[in-house]
DNA sequence: TTGCAGTACTTAGCCTTGCTAACTAATATC
DNA sequence: GATATTAGTTAGCAAGGCTAAGTACTGCAA
């Protein structure tokens, strides 16, 4: 493979996009380490922010969550004996579950949007304006690129 | 909680770590629909794409990967055990060990990217010069914010 | 109406990848 | 030379992916 000083030679875009997926991988590492502050785990954080939006199937969720079934199932099992979600059978069809958040799922997702954020925000707070500019500029623009 | 047409009011750099974040976990969900597809796990992938700017000792892919030394211990065996890397015991300091990608994991490496890349990097090319531009300056300050 | 196929979810059991605690080996320091 | 520190390993736990196989229910067609 040829190189240069910077690595490997590869259309602009490639590197680009390569950049961008490892910079996201290792924002989200970070953000992810306050997590257990809230004694929920990332996977019950993300099911509650689905949830927030109102109450799923357990497919629904899966499908949002891009998990398999069994996957949601023991995750809506624990989140259930926790107390983060109550589950009811959907009387018109008695195969299918529908959960939904209790007042403590509510009060959990809440936290835990808090401390990922805070970690980022601090990081945020540490850009010069025009680092700072650039930035939101850019996220408007990653905002569009996975719109379609 | 106070709100406006753009959603609850908070501070320009909340809010832009808010959008920072949810940005981040949308394109990795995108990206990791391709990921059975790769042959290598996305921990040995990404352990790979460290190593592509050369030899580092466990302790700095450690802290590239942002993980705990036992968890690259593991990594770095079985990677070793499948041919993805080689390692040397550093002749100057006997604790270090050292490792190097292989042939087959620079091969299995730029597999692995193709796949896990390649939907990001079509959203790349639908943007135009400046977009690319100012996103190409992001990543950099993003890639900044998380060096601390 | 019965029986059979399909759907929604569960159970069992595996794998990867995080972690901490406790260890070994090598090096540095006093 | 004793002790502390550093780099990495081992053991063992937990979370959260998966597939395969099972259960309960629904719907449809003979």
């Amino acid at each position: 493979m040829r190189t240069n000083a910077r690595g490997p030679v590869q259309p602009r875009e490639r590197e680009l996009a390569d950049r961008l997926h490892s910079a996201a991988i290792h924002l989200l590492r970070r953000a992810r380490r306050s997590d257990p502050l809230t004694g929920a785990t990332p996977a019950q954080l993300s099911a509650l922010s689905v949830l927030m939006s109102g109450p799923k199937t357990l497919g629904d969720l899966a499908a949002a969550e891009q998990v398999r079934a069994p996957t949601i199932s023991r995750l809506a099992a624990e989140m259930e004996r926790i107390g983060l979600i109550r589950r009811r059978v959907d009387p018109g069809d008695r195969r299918v579950a529908r959960v939904e958040m209790t007042a403590k799922g509510r009060r959990v997702l809440g936290k835990g949007r808090e401390l990922r954020i805070a970690d980022i925000e601090g990081r945020v707070r540490r850009l010069d304006r025009p680092e700072a500019d650039a930035l939101e500029r850019a996220v408007g623009i990653i905002e569009g690129m996975l719109r379609d």
